[in-house]
DNA sequence: CTATTAATGCAACTTACTTGCAATTGCAAC
DNA sequence: GTTGCAATTGCAAGTAAGTTGCATTAATAG
């Protein structure tokens, strides 16, 4: 069926509707590779002809994200990212020099690190944000 | 001498001036345990009875950066903060409860990742931002 | 086709931060 | 202590990202 058309199913039948503008941000997230700020979401539907207010735009991020179909990611720069909500833990590598960014896995990611946190700082550790910003294959 | 009028001093051979501000702002810097953002370093400043324009605080900020007194940490919020440039490679645990922060210092921070991401991705990483969040031990 | 209510557009607002420019002030030289 | 220069400041206006209230439009169930 497609992981997009069984997405647009769920809201259906939950009462919500497929109206243009959330079919087309739906696929965009879903077949972007990078995360996307709401500025780049926009022109992205401009592109494609699908023309919404700003404010739509957002508010369809934050529909999106309480369905957890996308997630919020907190880059260093004053922007929102959202990307798909992801399979697999991961974290991203950025590139300082062209801005592109991509995900990596990294395995048992942080685990004896968050066990130490909590027997020293007495610190319960939820969850963790980790970016690496450095110099990509292209640019060095 | 003291770090803060040691720092100062170094200014003003260079050619910069000793404000009222300026010598408050690093004081407030050296001795603040977390990171600030503009608007609480702006607080801070009015409850010492120094008054100054946030335009003059954000250019403070802007020279301190430039000078290496102080950092700019990425944090999720859409606040810059800024803490004390630091004497040791550190991160941060967030209460997403009280919102207090805590710096703390992993050993060998990530340099097994960061050498397996030169090697599979190609990519050369120049720094990380890690910040764990969760509940700190008050707020457990 | 009609009613219901989710979704939208628009304008105005907020918050963090920036910029241009004229006025002020630290401080070094006299 | 007066003067002069340039670093610093304040003010007003401007940006950019994101939010809110409210009237209007439109998806879809019956
Ligand atoms: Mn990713
Ligand atoms: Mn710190
Ligand atoms: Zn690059
Ligand atoms: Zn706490």
């Amino acid at each position: 069926m497609g992981l997009t058309n069984s997405i647009l199913a769920g809201f259906q039948s939950k009462g919500y509707r497929l109206t243009a503008s959330r079919k087309a941000i739906v696929r965009i997230f879903l077949n972007s590779k990078a995360p996307l700020s709401a500025v780049e979401l926009n022109s992205r539907l401009k592109k494609i002809d699908v023309i919404v207010n700003k404010t739509t735009v957002y508010r369809e991020i934050d529909f999106l994200k309480s369905q957890k179909v996308i997630r919020e990611l907190p880059f260093g720069d004053g922007k929102k990212r959202y990307e798909k909500w992801p399979d697999n833990h991961h974290h991203h590598l950025v590139c300082i020099s062209c801005d592109s960014i991509e995900c990596i896995e990294l395995t048992g990611c942080l685990e004896k690190e968050e066990k130490k946190i909590m027997k020293e700082n007495n610190f319960k550790t939820i969850k963790h944000s980790l970016e690496f910003q450095g110099l990509c294959a292209k640019c060095q």
